[in-house]
DNA sequence: ATAAATTATTTTAATATTATAATATAAATA
DNA sequence: TATTTATATTATAATATTAAAATAATTTAT
């Protein structure tokens, strides 16, 4: 049963799992950004963005416009960035587990010892 | 700069990228579930449903605790689960403007015979 | 029309992910 | 101890994803 949005859930989420794709995302928080922007300021060959943003397209994350030469992408929804937000708090609380169980650890050694 | 918590992002959507673990997760969202269970709920191979927690625990999205023979996971955090629903949301935003474009173009085609 | 600038597409080789099948491990019980 | 039950691991073949390189397409300017 509802196997059909299951399956688009696992695809957009694919479509995020990407540190390229990642960063333009990030990149787009801002507002809309032109293609030489995102070039620009992920360092990353031009082809290669073109492919990453292609699958952005094709999940209808992002949206473009024409202008001149130019070509501006933006974020169609937002919850792709509160994801994107969750995803940092999340790795925050990893984090700070990880430090307390260290902390135990030393505790630990100190008494044995 | 961050590019290591990136990466992490990154790993941490790829985990969740998969309809069957996808599938894992909504079915700890009511609480705790042995392995029998997750198989029972989800008709999927005892090894493959093996293999998928392996992934999740991996990049501790959850925890596991002996009870006998049986092994019992849970989600670590909140976090998951609103990714998950914030999923749902911009998917039901996709849909509802596929709905609206597809109304436009009905009502041009009425005009135009 | 030609050239330059911007972006997209295609091809390819390397790598990663997947489901299935077979095997292994570990705990409970006979 | 042998068997059964629940779960994990490993091997493998099929498929998907990736970056890089080459090429194409589109718009603007000369």
């Amino acid at each position: 049963m509802f196997d059909k949005i299951i399956r688009t859930k696992a695809e957009i989420l694919k479509a995020l799992a990407h540190p390229t794709r990642i960063k333009i995302l990030e990149s787009l928080r801002v507002g809309e950004r032109c293609v030489c922007e995102i070039i620009d300021e992920l360092n990353v060959e031009q082809s290669n963005v073109s492919q990453h943003l292609a699958v952005l397209k094709k999940l209808d994350i992002v949206n473009f416009r024409k202008d001149g030469l130019r070509v501006i992408y933006e974020v169609k929804h937002k919850e792709i960035f509160e994801i994107l937000i969750l995803l940092d708090s999340l790795i925050s609380s990893q984090i700070e587990e990880n430090v307390a169980i260290l902390g135990g650890l030393k505790q630990k050694r100190a008494k044995s010892s």
